[in-house]
DNA sequence: CCTTGAATCCATCAATGGATCGAGGATGGG
DNA sequence: CCCATCCTCGATCCATTGATGGATTCAAGG
């Protein structure tokens, strides 16, 4: 009946979540899990060496990060087909994964069903976005992008800064600095830092990682 | 060999996640998953049922937080004991399930060997807290606790309100909006509300679900 | 009963933040 | 070459914020 397995790859750290992706679709007829990687690093040797149709791919890696990976592949694989698999649903991170050529997005939490009739659409060429996916980048494609400069601002804010301290880590003025929060806030479409510093985290721009403890 | 085996119960709403620790303990030797939940409610419902010797729960469920069955599970079956399995490491999360009778809390991500060792550990009674936990928890010690009013303002600050809007919200005059404020942030230990901010968030006194969309 | 701590209010002041101008230099694509 | 964009800087002005100090009420606990 059927022709081939798909031939699929599973990259995530947790190590719970990586058998439960396993046990799930070894049970399904016409899918193979080829091989399962922890980190960044190890993905992309188990790509090189099993070639697989499809790669399952967490965004949160250690060592480089799930987008990385699908990059890098892709620098060598272009027809390499991805599937991002996370919990976290900030629209920057969707906005990045696909821009990086992920075919579908799914949230951890959705039905097995859902799961292996996307593998199953992305192998056929298809690909595959949620609708409160879909919503979020939609939602995304209205606010402008942040210059390089305003994002360092951000991130700056972000960790508590003042004006006069960014000033002195970006070794610019502080009028300056103002500019760039003037322009960043009015591109979140918000009044204040402090909402900006929401927006960020909330939207994923800035990793809720890079919060812990940075010395003054 | 093995007398009796330890009746687990599993309560998690990611369905791999799931999936993952039915697969991972039924092989075990001397376990046995004898229930899954995937909300707070069922997860009552399915206690009672089948009177389990261990509970894994996830804190963040759907219709009732994991906090919230522990509580309410302990009172009707004290002796009722649970393992907290999140991904989630603020501080508060962590204070809050050990309050509500929690004996371990574990981070997803950890080994099949830690899971099964601190399973049979807390069936002997003992609990266990990994050190990296330890250390969060250690850290809040040394803080003190926000009064509910502070709380209350703290929670509007995340949300972007100003001292105003927050005097307006809370029926109070501005002048004692700052007296709040000026007291929660020297109880954080950080100089602006900014910073008050992502304090709140990283150690998750103020949940980030909670940021999406209030209408002003 | 007295102390303590929470919550409320008030006033004042200096520092910070944000809005709004205008304007020069660098860069890169058309 | 010209135009657009970004980064830079400065000046002014007003609003907000945070620090400080002092005052009242009320409830809980020793």
């Amino acid at each position: 009946m059927t022709k081939e397995s798909i031939r699929v790859l599973i990259v995530e750290d947790h190590h719970v979540v990586r058998q439960g992706l396993v046990a799930l679709l070894n049970v399904v007829d016409g899918l193979e899990v080829v091989g399962e990687a922890a980190d960044g690093v190890e993905a992309i040797a188990q790509f090189r060496k099993h070639q697989p149709a499809i790669t399952l791919i967490d965004l949160r890696l250690p060592r480089l990060s799930g987008v990385e990976v699908i990059e890098r592949i892709r620098t060598e694989t272009p027809q390499a087909r991805f599937i991002v698999l996370t919990t976290y649903d900030g629209d920057e991170d969707i906005y990045r994964a696909l821009q990086a050529g992920a075919r579908a997005y799914l949230l951890k939490g959705m039905t097995s069903e859902e799961l292996i009739t996307t593998i199953r659409a992305v192998h056929a060429g298809r690909s595959y976005i949620p609708p409160a996916i879909a919503e979020k980048l939609a939602e995304r494609m209205g606010t402008e992008e942040l210059t390089p400069r305003e994002f360092d601002v951000l991130e700056q804010i972000v960790h508590g800064k003042s004006n006069k301290d960014i000033a002195v880590e970006l070794e610019i003025s502080e009028a300056t600095v103002k500019t760039h929060v003037n322009s960043l806030l009015s591109k979140l479409g918000v009044t204040d830092r402090t909402q900006a510093t929401t927006a960020a985290i909330q939207r994923g721009i800035v990793p809720l990682e890079s919060l812990r403890k940075t010395k003054p």
